[in-house]
DNA sequence: CTTGACGTTGACGTCAACGTAAAGCACGAT
DNA sequence: ATCGTGCTTTACGTTGACGTCAACGTCAAG
């Protein structure tokens, strides 16, 4: 059962995106699937790259972004510079996580208290509704 | 000190974005400040608002979507149908948010991972440059 | 009363991230 | 051999989110 290299539009249904947005990460350089003659091969090592550029997207970043962080971790760059940068590169990606963190948090929890507010709204409503 | 309602280049400012951007976010519906003659006046409501606006936009919401979600928490409906639609949207709006927040965590944690390993590659270099 | 400094309204330009349409290869089934 | 089906490339269109520019109002200072 274990099929291997899977096609196009098996990767574009899993991830629920069109074949057009796999083709067009792949002209910006976001993956590289194999060739087989003209046919893309993506390997599991392409569709998880795959699954990350779309959680990067999810978190609002830019594609070129994207592209910069993946190379990013795939780098073993084995010098001193590389790496001190590259250090430099993650207190840079991790203050903006942070801040969309705060964000989020922030959100849901204001998402609760309007939850809340309605939710008693209701129960005053119904208890009115059996009142009268 | 308590100076009034703000110009449209003081809360640019504030924020960090153009007056181009503020106007464009008029003209979407996002924000209405008050009209004295022809000139904007910012007051604090609309400060605060153009903020939540700026965080959604963080959060990579659409400006359509930021704008329902902005309406959603003014309405104060006082209809049941009204109420129990609020907290269907509430719903949506949580899970859209708790994918994020995974989504951020789990970037986080994947940043964690490799600044731990380009710090065990640097001390080994420096480790290797003692030896030699 | 002119001169800036700021504000305002269109109108148009731009860039990223795709969508869409056209036309061609590859390949198994009929 | 050709037919359909799926994949490919090429090219152009579209949408959201602004930037930019021109032309004009306004108001305090000199």
């Amino acid at each position: 059962m274990a099929r291997g290299p899977r096609t196009i539009a098996e990767v574009a249904e899993q991830f629920g995106v069109t074949h057009r947005t796999v083709r067009y990460y792949e002209d910006q350089g976001l993956v590289s699937p194999e060739r087989r003659g003209t046919q893309r091969l993506y390997h599991p090592r392409d569709t998880v790259r795959l699954g990350l550029v779309l959680r990067g997207r999810r978190l609002g970043f830019a594609l070129e972004e994207i592209r910069r962080i993946l190379d990013m971790y795939d780098q073993q760059p084995g010098e001193a510079g590389q790496l001190t940068y590259l250090l430099a590169q993650i207190v840079d990606r991790r203050a903006d996580l942070d801040q969309r963190r705060r964000d989020v948090e922030d959100a849901l929890a204001e998402l609760d208290d309007v939850e809340r507010r309605c939710r008693r709204d209701l129960s005053a409503l119904a208890a009115a509704s059996g009142d009268g």
